[in-house]
DNA sequence: AGCGTGATTGTTGGT
DNA sequence: ACCAACAATCACGCT
């Protein structure tokens, strides 16, 4: 039973939040992009999402590479953001209880 | 130890 | 600034 999403996707929980990686997808978007949009001058979101997705899944796990390629280093540089953030924030907390 | 959840990522276009 | 489908994600925190 998959999670219920109710509206919008957007909301703040951490004072530094250091923001998730991107998705295959996001750098998938990022090439298609270029071209869908070349293909489809005047292209509106809703097709574009629809026809991406479309394609998207339609690639093959080689074409998939370069973008989970870039997917995984996304997910490191995460890593280091969020390996920081909660660096801060155990400084912040010793701060506090050492003063 | 295992589980679920939420938050987030980026595109475009319009209001 | 925000929102919407489209897809992935996946680390975090909790008990």
């Amino acid at each position: 039973m998959p999670p219920k999403k109710e509206k919008s996707t957007r909301k703040k929980k951490d004072p530094n939040a250091p923001k998730r990686a991107l998705s295959a997808y996001m750098f998938f978007a990022n090439a298609q992009r270029d071209i869908v949009r070349a293909e489809n001058p005047g292209i509106a979101f809703g097709q574009i999402g629809k026809l991406l997705g479309e394609k998207w899944k339609s690639m093959n796990a080689e074409d998939r590479e370069p973008y989970e390629n870039k997917a995984e280093a996304d997910k490191k540089r995460y890593e280091l953001e969020k390996a920081d953030y909660l660096k801060r924030k155990e400084n912040e907390y010793l701060e506090k209880h050492e003063a």
